[in-house]
DNA sequence: CTGAAAGCGCTTACAG
DNA sequence: CTGAAAGCGCTTACAG
């Protein structure tokens, strides 16, 4: 069957004897049609196959019923989670998710998000790529009237709803950990420090050596070792220090700590007796390499979940202007073999 | 900043004292149009913010440059990676994605399908659910001149543009590398028998036992196990038969084969050497279990990338009506530690 | 409860 | 090269 002309509300009217405006009326259940005529044309548009066209309802009324996404990659963990959370509230709402990656690329990003907006999407959601400083075309969503979420990764000085684990405590936390299974010169492998997540953890992390009286090794922080690849290389360099750590927290993700992991590994390093592994996402895989690496739940699916409320929320009281605010969702340590070296199971 | 009324291109006519018609002919870059004219309307254009309608563009011209995708979970492996293939090659031509999950539930299937077609979208990827075996929906966006590719889990009984795998030929080659380490009961755990990729392992399983002159033993053919947890329950089940097997095929996913790994484990069963394992899609945390587990990489992502670019060839020739066809993407067996009993690195 | 008309923001034959 | 007009398919105040 070929492409043929779609059925449109003309040709149920025409069918009916009746006009378009109240073939509308009836598919739109307004109150003011005739139970009659609602029944009739709601039996004409099934015979004929009639589906409503969107864009043209959406033109009219001014809005989209759509959100559109952008994040890093959809293919991380964290993201794809998030994805999958925001999916399954907004469905029962018959709302649209346009997704974009942007490869950790700013010019992707901006390109992503204007296409967004030339899409008059309702709202953008989005967790910013590792490159770029310049939110300008962030702060062009607000002033197109879109509604902007941030989560994970944000540009903080810009004022928007955010939704965000609490980084800070969570890298204390495991820190802490770490100290008490006895760790004394932990090594921190940063990431990307135009990233606000990154400088958060790395503070946490100064907080607990600090609480603990332990001394920062400046020779132990390790700029931007945020892939496994990055990680491995670190760690190469930390385990060929005359004083090397006895322990890494790779801070920037799971990825980060596999490599570490299969460093050490590699030179014969046992995990965790002479090297402690903190990694951070609670990738699946961690609970699988041998030894399991003990990281950081970030409950991004949860996360997903309340972003989409925290839309429908915002969305309902039309009138009153959004008041930029924080949503923070605690993640949980989740200890495991690669830090357990006094108790583990 | 308060949601003010956006830019149109009578906002820009206006203020340059032309028409409509005039503006839209420059930004659309069209060759009737002056070159002064064009260059005063873009400056003008960027000077007031302007954003195209995209939705009143396509309501105008009848596409919609938005391709639909419906994926039974998008934090899956095979289906986040295609999910990226297609991005990055629709990306480029300014294409908008839509992403819905089935939730391997058909009803949810159904309507992600029609709100789809309602969106005008103007192609629908699609895997199917395992739930389900009626199809009328993708039959009915063929009937609505949508173009429809269908990849992985296909219902083959719909002549459309299909991209797979050849699940048989990865099959037989996995058993048959199965039976050279020396593997002579080896168990099949099957996914849904609705869906053709299961048959496809299947079939695949049977003929190489039938070259190997190896028979056929029903109670080594399990039925459904396919998550982690089925994985499991019906390895204890084979392990503890009177002559258990020594090797198992979890046909339907890497998932289901960790399920195998852990259980052996558990048991004290030594894998390789007293039990092989071979799994399916190369998921990433197979090449960190112990023993790494065999499996078979489908390339989800380069068919992802066939699959935008079959929708672009199509699109080329308007005219001509779709050839049904279907591109098969050669898997390839990943030999690892968990099937190496004879040889391994 | 229903009809007639205008309009959402574009694009595109048709004239000139 | 530019303007005037129609139309994509819907929704919604305004009358009646």
């Amino acid at each position: 069957m070929k492409a043929k002309k779609r059925t449109t509300i003309y040709d149920i009217a025409e069918k009916l004897n009746i006009t378009a405006s109240s073939v509308s009326r009836a598919l739109n259940n307004s109150s003011h049609v005739n139970e009659e005529t609602k029944k009739l044309v709601l039996k004409t548009a099934a015979e004929l196959n009639y589906k409503r066209n969107i864009l043209a309802s959406n033109l009219r009324k001014g809005e989209s019923k759509t959100i559109g996404i952008v994040v890093p990659r959809i293919n991380q963990n964290i993201f794809s989670n998030v994805i999958a959370g925001i999916e399954e509230t907004t469905y029962s709402k018959d709302y649209n998710l346009i997704i974009c990656q942007s490869n950790e690329s700013h010019e992707k990003e901006v390109k992503s998000v204007n296409a967004l907006i030339n899409q008059h999407v309702d709202c953008i959601v989005i967790s910013v790529a590792a490159e770029g400083s310049d939110y300008s075309h962030l702060q062009n969503v607000i002033d197109h009237g879109i509604k902007l979420i941030q989560f994970d990764r944000v540009a903080d000085d810009l004022e928007t709803l955010k939704v965000l684990n609490d980084n800070h405590q969570a890298s204390l936390e495991g820190i802490t950990h770490m100290i008490e299974q006895g760790y004394k010169r932990i090594a921190l492998l940063e990431g990307p420090q135009n990233l606000d997540i990154f400088r958060q953890r790395k503070q946490g992390y100064l907080e607990a050596l600090k609480l603990h009286n332990l001394p920062v090794i400046n020779e132990l922080i390790i700029e931007n070792a945020w892939t496994k690849e990055l990680g491995a290389d670190a760690t190469r360099k930390l385990l060929n220090l005359p004083e090397p750590p006895d322990a890494i927290f790779a801070s920037t993700s799971d990825f980060s700590a596999l490599g570490v992991l299969e460093v050490a590994t590699s030179m014969g390093i046992k995990v965790p007796s002479d090297l402690g592994i903190l990694g951070y996402s609670n990738e699946p895989f961690t609970e699988l390499t041998s030894p399991s690496i003990t990281t950081i739940d970030q409950f991004s699916h949860y996360m997903g979940k309340t972003i989409a409320n925290l839309y429908f929320q915002e969305s309902e009281n039309k009138e009153s202007p959004i008041v930029p605010r924080t949503i923070s969702v605690k993640p949980k340590l989740i200890i495991r073999a690669s830090t357990s070296r006094r108790s583990y199971q």
